[in-house]
DNA sequence: GTGAAAATGAACTGAGGAGTTCAATTGCCT
DNA sequence: AGGCAATTGAACTCCTCAGTTCATTTTCAC
């Protein structure tokens, strides 16, 4: 019966919006319970939406997944190396300025969508092997080297001291992100963003006392 | 459901060969294929025993896994302390003997088995919540703690300079793991140990510039 | 309006797997 | 050797769920 449509945006609307919901709720869905313990009838049920429409748009399961997993990794990388853009290219203000980068890597990490897409590729790493290299090699594989150059440009102006950008690249992710995932139980427990703030400032402090070139200040 | 366990359940009841080869079988077979893809059959013949039997000793496939999980992480969990016992207390070494650390660190972290619980545990996080904190603080947790110890006394000492032990130790972790996971595809593929012992040793040198009390080397 | 494409819901198939039962057998202890 | 507990295998129940079918209804474009 009528639904009393409160949004009809655009034109196309009828199947695209059907599309867009589902690949929604299923993302919803599987971050909750698990790909196996995901059936479609929940999904279809989160969607508002009925069973064999899914088939129509997506054809099975495992598509739907795939599906689900590369468009949100997609989103989430991509605002990741957003965040590169505001990277300090000068000594001065070097350390807010990193503080600033890192606090918003930590926002991107920390941001729910993104932290599902991560624990469910991990979780079905054993299942889906081809899924998870391909989203590593979209996204942080890119970061890291996107990283590495900032750090080395700013190595070269003589504002840091770092022999192996990439390797420092690498350390300065994991001083940032630190006890990150073992804090929030790998996304499956909220995570109190001032303790996150606190642990990037730390890493930064540690970073540029590890690579600082002037007083570190 | 099932019966009041007068919960003898881990001795008395069955013959311990049996139990134990079902245990060793469930953890190569949930290693391999997943909690939810591992059928009480698969394992069975893995361990060479009739699935009643399991039954009998382990009541039923969450328990199982539960057993699996705990025992593999106990033993792992002690082993990664063990290599406390080679710590460092005095500057004299402190470089090479941190490497050490790091080094069985790291061989500690690639263990195929402690992978293997890891993996299982990230994987089935949703499903086993409690699992997951029980291993963690009966782990990691503790480790984190005994490590800041060492460091407290080494910087007590003015061999290093650190303000915060517990962050610091969080972030020597950080810094000797490095990408780690990563690298391995969170266990589901092969480390070349080579690389691994690069990574400790890269970290164990920024950990030294950003704390270390003297020149470093 | 009208018709085609899409969506719906409900019922159905088939596979796979947890957990149980039981009569027959094996292993162990004395 | 006798006896008891554990083990075995096979068949069986029950349930969940992916994927399908189809007759009916909705949606939208023209």
């Amino acid at each position: 019966m009528s639904v009393g449509d409160t949004e009809k945006s655009t034109s196309d609307r009828g199947r695209l919006d059907k599309r867009r919901a589902i690949v929604e709720a299923a993302l919803r869905v599987f971050a909750r319970v698990g790909y196996a313990q995901a059936s479609l009838d929940m999904i279809a049920a989160e969607a508002g939406v009925a069973k064999p429409t899914i088939y129509n748009h997506l054809g099975s399961k495992e598509n739907l997944f795939r599906h689900v997993m590369t468009e949100t990794a997609a989103r989430a990388n991509g605002k990741t190396m957003e965040v590169l853009e505001s990277f300090p290219v000068e000594a001065d203000g070097l350390r807010p300025g990193l503080e600033d980068v890192a606090g918003k890597l930590v926002a991107c990490y920390t941001d729910e969508q993104s932290q599902a897409v991560r624990r469910l590729l991990y979780a079905e790493a054993v299942r889906f092997p081809d899924l998870f290299d391909q989203v590593r090699a979209s996204g942080p594989d890119q970061f890291i080297e996107a990283l590495a150059g900032r750090l080395a440009r700013l190595a070269n102006a003589g504002h840091l001291r770092i022999e192996d950008p990439v390797r420092a690249a690498n350390q300065f992710i994991a001083l940032v992100y630190e006890e990150l995932p073992t804090l929030s139980t790998f996304g499956s427990r909220p995570l109190d963003s001032r303790d996150a703030e606190k642990v990037a400032v730390a890493g930064v402090d540690t970073f540029l006392r590890a690579f600082g070139s002037s007083g570190g200040s």
